[in-house]
DNA sequence: GCTCATAGTTAGGTAGCCTAACATTTTCGG
DNA sequence: CCGAAAATGTTAGGCTACCTAACTATGAGC
């Protein structure tokens, strides 16, 4: 036990973790694809829902350039969901915060969504769940890696 | 023990395994774009690489329409790694077959990827190692239930 | 054999990303 | 303390991958 993997070891596993994430990729795309916000919006609602944060911070979080983020902030604001300030301590930078409409819309979407997984983990049992549950912090700790 | 989890429980599961999702994706993107081929492309080519299959099932398995498909084949022909030649049992169809090149390049490209996670998977203990990969016929489970 | 369904392609449009060029503000070395 | 360089966004223009609608050609059924 407990020998270090060899690497065909791992090679076969990094392909079955491939498949899996590029599977994972359409899942996550048909539970956040309701018509209602995308995945990024999401994402960027989320960040402001903590405090408000600069146009590039929201572009590095995203992993998407600084002209692509101001353009979809720009649909947010539009769309009345976030505001545009000024940075009191730097007149250069942007705030992006939520307005109250954007937290609400916000809140109801990740409800929805998650009621929608819920349901979905639901139909695993309770020895998959637990697995499932173990996992997740490691295939965050990849993704910090990485 | 098992008890049926609560709607909380679930529910709280539901918002890591989405976080988690969406970072893999994250992961996935990067792991993918190295500049050769995209992951659609990667994935239209590992389907005609057990046989060769027609447009409307490479659209459905992509989930894209028809047209996006034809026009995605399309760019792999000019590129030398598809041919495209009716269906001899029904000449309203066209068979997406891979060429010599296609098939190098494809293998070429999964021997790369593979080891560019294998690396990141290398960093894992043994017991990570054996919780990921416990979980990901779970997740693929959840794929094929959704 | 005429009608209707099926398989793809073509045409035209949209969304989201990119780089390059720009204006403004801050930082900092001489 | 001032001029050059760096940092922050926005604007302009372009690309790619997707979409729907309309079309052609073939197959299937009454």
């Amino acid at each position: 036990m407990s020998l270090p993997p060899t690497d065909k070891q791992l090679l076969a596993l990094a392909q079955s973790f491939r498949t899996t994430l590029r599977h994972a990729v359409y899942l996550s795309r048909s539970m956040d694809s309701d018509g209602e916000l995308t995945t990024m919006q999401m994402s960027t609602l989320s960040m402001a829902a903590d405090e408000p944060l600069r146009v590039s911070r929201v572009a590095a979080n995203l992993g998407i350039r600084v002209p692509s983020a101001t353009e979809q902030i720009i649909k947010l604001e539009q769309a009345g969901l976030v505001l545009r300030q000024p940075d009191p301590t730097d007149s250069r930078a942007v705030l992006v915060q939520l307005t109250e409409t954007g937290r609400e819309a916000w809140e109801a979407a990740g409800r929805r969504r998650n009621e929608r997984v819920a349901a979905l983990l639901e139909q695993l049992d309770d020895d998959d769940r637990a697995t499932l549950a173990a996992a997740l912090p490691i295939i965050e700790k990849l993704n910090h890696t990485a």
